[in-house]
RNA sequence: GGGAGUAUGGCGGAACUGGUAGACGCGCCGGAUUCAAAAUCCGGUCACUUAGGUGGUGUGGGUUCGAUUCCCUCUACUCCUACCA
């Protein structure tokens, strides 16, 4: 046996094990309980980074441990392999976009079978496979017919150089990222997934995600914003025209000095035909968007207030209202929204208070610059005066219904959500437009609808559009001529569904019954909180429109969620301002210099990213210090959730951890102590650490498993020492080890395992869990006076009360405190502390 | 503007349900080993101190026998979101 511990040989050694033994394959096994465990799959973007190496670990831990712990493991990888920089590297590279993505795959995938992952590979996805896309194709076409995908209207990034509609991350600055182009809004037919129909049951649904962090969950439900309110019809005057408003404030009706509507309201376009000056105003709007400034075009009209008698206010078209929430259109109540108060200022409308404070009498209150917008008492709001807000609303909501103007309301943010693409490296979608005008979906058994095999990327942009004979077609019930769809798919379409495809990966159809049943939902999903909501949400939606097109019974597809933290780096800047990649740094003291020995600059630790230049790349890495090595420094004292900076003491520090528990090896075998008799503490205390490695485990906090691991092996070290540890029991001690190491560092746990004479794999032990029961446990109990600990008391049992404070009074220590003094009270918590008042 | 979160040694972080603050790791200091260095090993490491203690968990207050933990105030930082009526 080797005395060294070569990280290389042995960590291809036992990934050539897990591989021709088969040991991560899983097959449904009913008499066993399943477990899901699911990192988000990668994009293939040509190497796998620091990122993804934590990702993967965290999900490997828990997925070793619990094989261990007797559960049916399911612990997929895939690629989700459509998208965007494909087509940027088939226009730089002039090649095709798929070449690049199965290339990038194979590169990755050597890269992670490194890293000693419990993958299961035979459940390989690859998105941008027909066997793949061909499915979600059907589904498409399922929710064509059942109405959840519809066409309309919606602004796209036009570039008018390249011709060519332009993704959000593709317009810098306004301008296209390769002509440099001034982009321009452009309106297209485009196709949208009805999440909003879900709005309720995605918002309702939260509740029963128990596993989930709340942060995620707030941040889902505010996208959903649910808000109740109320529709209140104005009439126009001397009109028998209406505009229908929405407000969650009806309470404030009375309040209520102007109407505003959004530019592209009905009323906005019925007047535009006659009035040049709205239209200069409308346009004017356009162009400046993202401007905060509150504009407004007085159109002359008025309305009559529905519940003041001759009361007429001005309807004003505003930049400041959104067409697509509510109904475009709001009434404002200067005094109690800001948004309606800074407007009312600018034109000189009305500000008439109808809430007030509780402390305020009617006449003293007065709103200047801040709307009001806390609870109060109502005023000059006739019958609701003397009303607190919530009691408001309920009676001005029933009033409204009562008299026919107005109803309760509950609208929705979440709209839907828009899935074309004009893209060419995604997934076709299946439709046909037949010259007659018939929109028709692809047959079945036309299926897939593959993308066309080019080789010709010498253009400017490529878009399935621009293909020259692939959207060309015919319609083979009628022989008319057809073009094909030629947008795509968002790609988030492909990463809604992966999960399910995972289980029944090989299948012939979307996914088996019997898989379904059996894996789904996933036990325990981990990725980056940057998709806490597109992704999640999406795939949310995706599980129950399926299940509602009777493709399974699965409500949610994520049982549990962790969302882990950033890997960040210190970075570094030269003296002309350029940054500067660590390894070109040197510390000198506390003096930072680059190879010309000019000072460097210390800048922020922030995520790895290519332009600030702080990138550590795994493969250097694992190749270096290798793949236990990494994991253990990914799991190392930051906790998971939070972001975890890169250090070379770091990495060298785990480095040095692998080759002390391997030394313990050579320790042991020239370890000659026979005696027993010694061993009964150490043990014990050792099961003690063993129980706490699992605790933490299971509550996600690996970083104190680790610590756990480090207090077991110190004490180990210690016992050896002094030489209280008998050879046998030292043989069980290194064991135990071995199989609490799993989960973390799997290639040195079975490689110690089997350097101490085991047959078997080490992950194909039961996790070593002790019988807490049988543990003898120190209760050290702090002596108290007056709430400060002055001694500590070491017992072996939890002694009643009143030998406690026996025991502690005769602690000289103790004794001096207390002297001649009256003890007046007396606490104590069993186990814990004892609290001696004086 | 709205929402969420964080704050503990030189650093990353522990501390269960209110019960010994600083586990564990890094760094640093001292020692052993070595011709020497690296590596390794051993010991120390919150501050002050009259060596008995005293102070100490962003700030100021409160509740309690006892507060990093609960409540209120303020400050700083991070993230998300943004004219959603």
């Amino acid at each position: 046996m080797s005395s060294r511990y070569n990280h290389k040989i042995v960590e291809k050694k036992w990934q050539n094990f897990w591989s021709d033994k088969k040991t991560f394959y899983s097959k449904i096994d009913k008499s066993k309980k399943k477990f899901y465990v699911l990192e988000m799959f990668p994009y293939p973007s040509g190497k796998i980074h620091m990122g993804h190496v934590r990702n993967y670990t965290l999900g490997d831990v828990i997925s070793r441990y619990k094989i261990m712990k007797g559960y049916n493991v399911l612990h997929p990888m895939g690629w989700d392999a459509f998208g965007l920089p494909a087509e940027n590297a088939a226009l730089n590279e002039k090649r095709n976009p798929k070449d690049w993505t199965y290339k990038n795959i194979k590169t990755m995938k050597s890269q992670l079978l490194k890293m000693g992952l419990s993958l299961d590979w035979t459940k390989e996805v690859t998105t941008c496979h027909p066997d793949y896309y061909k499915h979600e194709q059907k589904f498409f076409i399922d929710m064509f017919k059942s109405g959840l995908a519809y066409k309309k209207e919606a602004e796209v990034n036009w570039d008018p150089i390249d011709k060519t509609v332009l993704a959000n991350e593709q317009v810098i600055d306004g301008r296209g990222w390769r002509s440099g182009a001034l982009v321009e809004k452009k309106k297209l037919s485009q196709w949208f997934l009805k999440i909003s129909k879900y709005s309720e049951e995605l918002l309702e649904d939260l509740n029963k995600l128990k596993d989930w962090p709340n942060k995620v969950k707030i941040m889902q439900s505010n996208w959903i914003g649910k808000s109740v309110g109320a529709e209140i019809e104005f009439n126009i005057s001397n009109q028998n025209k209406k505009i229908k408003v929405f407000s969650t404030r009806p309470d404030t009706i009375f309040g209520a000095t102007f109407i505003a509507i959004s530019i592209d309201h009905k009323l906005s376009k019925e007047l535009l035909i006659k009035n040049r000056d709205l239209s200069v105003f409308i346009s004017k709007c356009e162009k400046q968007d993202s401007d905060k400034v509150k504009i407004g075009f007085n159109t002359g009209l008025q309305v009559d207030h529905p519940l003041i008698k001759n009361k007429k206010i001005p309807v004003f078209v505003a930049n400041f209202i959104l067409s697509e929430y509510g109904l475009g259109a709001v009434f404002g109540c200067p005094a109690h929204d800001q948004r309606d108060l800074d407007f009312a200022k600018q034109y000189n409308l009305e500000i008439i208070p109808v809430v007030k404070p509780h402390n305020f009498n009617d006449s003293e209150f007065k709103v200047n610059d801040k709307a009001y917008v806390e609870d109060g008492v109502l005023i000059n709001s006739e019958f609701l005066n003397g009303l607190k807000i919530k009691e408001a609303k309920d009676k001005i909501i029933s009033y409204l219904e009562k008299c026919k103007i107005g109803s309760k309301k509950t609208n929705y943010k979440l709209r839907d959500w828009g899935i074309s693409r004009q893209r060419f490296w995604g997934c076709p979608i299946p439709i046909i437009y037949r010259e007659d005008g018939e929109v028709l979906t692809v047959d079945e058994k036309d299926l897939p609808v593959k993308l066309p095999e080019i080789e010709n990327f010498n253009k400017n942009s490529i878009t399935l559009d621009n293909v020259s004979g692939w959207k060309d077609t015919i319609c083979k019930n009628t022989g008319m001529k057809a073009r094909r769809e030629t947008d795509t798919f968002d790609t988030f379409f492909e990463s809604s569904w992966y999960y399910f495809r995972y289980c029944s990966a090989r299948s012939n159809k979307p996914f088996e019954q019997e898989d379904i049943n059996y894996w789904l939902p996933v036990d325990q999903y981990i990725g980056g909180i940057e998709h806490a909501i597109l992704h999640l949400l999406y795939s949310r939606f995706f599980t129950k429109a399926l299940r509602d097109l009777g493709y399974f019974k699965i409500n949610e597809p994520f049982k549990g969620l962790f969302t882990q933290g950033m890997v960040t780096h210190q970075t570094f800047k030269n003296n002309k301002d350029e940054w500067i990649e660590p390894n070109e740094v040197e510390r000198i003291g506390s003096r930072y210099i680059d190879k010309k020995n000019n000072d460097v600059k210390v800048g922020k630790i922030e995520k790895m990213s290519k332009s600030k230049k702080n990138v550590v790349d795994p493969n250097d890495i694992i190749e270096k210090y290798g793949a236990d090595t990494a994991r253990w420094f990914m799991l190392s004292d930051s906790p998971p959730e939070r972001d975890l900076e890169w250090t070379e003491t770091g990495i060298i520090s785990s480095y040095k951890f692998i080759n002390k528990v391997w030394d313990f090896v050579n320790l042991y075998n020239s370890y000659n102590i026979l005696e027993i008799n010694k061993d009964e503490k150490i043990i014990n205390d050792l099961k003690l650490k063993i129980n706490q490695v699992a605790d933490n485990i299971e509550k996600f906090q690996f970083n104190k498993s680790v610590a756990k691991i480090y207090e077991y092996v110190n004490l180990l070290n210690e016992s050896i020492l002094k030489k209280t540890l008998s050879k046998e029991s030292f043989k069980w001690s290194l064991e135990k080890l071995s199989q609490i190491l799993q989960p973390f560092t799997p290639h040195l746990s079975e490689e110690l395992w089997e350097a101490l004479g085991n047959k078997n794999a080490c992950i194909k032990e039961t996790w070593p869990e002790q019988n807490i029961n049988e543990l003898e446990v120190n209760y050290n109990i702090a002596i108290q006076i007056n709430g400060k600990t002055r001694d500590i008391l070491v017992t072996k049992e939890l002694f009643e009360k009143e030998i406690v404070v026996e025991l502690a009074s005769n602690k000289d220590k103790i004794k001096r405190y207390i002297e001649d003094k009256k003890i007046i009270k007396i606490i104590y918590v069993p186990g814990k502390i004892l609290n001696l008042v004086i």
